[in-house]
DNA sequence: ATCAGCACCTGTTGGC
DNA sequence: TGCCAACAGGTGCTGA
């Protein structure tokens, strides 16, 4: 559900109300377990200073005291929210109550989300990839993270390894704006489609958080509202509807296993 | 080293 | 109206 917009609306959302606080309770799931395997025990967070809350890719994190983090991945249909005075909230996974009173809740109908507790730097930890905002990434950056790679561009700004924050939607709409077939293979792309495509993907990302997000079905802000961009896609969603900029009827393929919409026209 | 395919879950929707 | 298959914003594992 969530990607970068979404995740970074919800960080945004919570730092002001998180920072200085206390973790004075956490409940936690156990079956299926909402802490990764590889967490630290949840235990270790407990009595801890929350110092700020950020995101790496689309993990929100909650940074603590004692170099110790909280990584928080909604995968399809998480929610975190923000109460002041705690009341329930279906499908809740974990519960962290603060020593102000105020309780943030991990929800999630699916259970795909997950919790990891951990210490040291979050890229390398969470193995997450280049932010797309990231001044040092260029067309020729991009180039040489893409050199000789042979999957579909699309697929390929899937992978959080590479470029760290994209999802379903917005590959598919950074590929619209910057005309780019989705399947079109990523280390074969000109240095100026790879240039279109990273201007492409920064806007499209920065309206999307000033729109708070995509609500397509599930995903709500910090404060359990919607978002607005889901108004303002272009292809996503949109099969057999015409091109907002030709006309020609919105194509739908399926590509690594997920719906992948574009222009036949619009996109070479 | 890649990459396709399935697994993990539950809810909603669209077609027959 | 009712049933069931397909589909959903994501990722991790397996095996070719």
């Amino acid at each position: 559900m969530p990607e970068l917009p979404e995740v970074e609306t919800i960080a945004r959302d919570l730092a002001p109300r998180l920072r200085g606080r206390t973790i004075v309770r956490l409940q936690a799931a156990r079956r299926p377990p909402v802490f990764a395997p590889n967490s630290l025990p949840a235990r270790e967070l407990v009595g801890r200073r929350i110092r700020d809350v950020g995101r790496a890719g689309k993990f929100i994190l909650i940074e603590l005291d004692g170099d110790l983090r909280l990584a928080v991945h909604l995968r399809m249909t998480g929610n975190l929210l923000y109460q002041s005075s705690p009341g329930p909230v279906g499908y809740t996974r974990a519960t962290l109550d603060l020593d102000n009173g105020a309780r943030v809740v991990f929800a999630d109908v699916r259970k795909f989300g997950r919790l990891r507790a951990f210490r040291g730097d979050p890229r390398e930890q969470l193995g997450v990839g280049i932010d797309p905002f990231a001044p040092e990434l260029d067309a020729r950056a991009f180039g040489e993270l893409a050199r000789g790679r042979r999957a579909p561009v699309k697929s390929w700004l899937l992978d959080q390894r590479h470029i760290a924050g994209v999802g379903n939607i917005y590959a598919c709409e950074s590929l619209f704006y910057a005309g780019v077939r989705p399947k079109r293979r990523v280390g074969k792309l000109s240095r100026s489609q790879r240039e279109r495509l990273l201007v492409s993907l920064r806007r499209v990302l920065r309206k999307a958080i000033h729109h708070r997000g995509s609500s397509v079905d599930d995903y709500r802000d910090g404060e359990g509202k919607k978002g607005e961009f889901q108004k303002h896609l272009a292809v996503y969603g949109r099969a057999g509807a015409p091109c907002r900029r030709c006309g020609t009827p919105i194509r739908r393929i399926v590509l690594a296993q997920r719906g992948t919409f574009y222009c036949p026209v619009c996109q070479a």
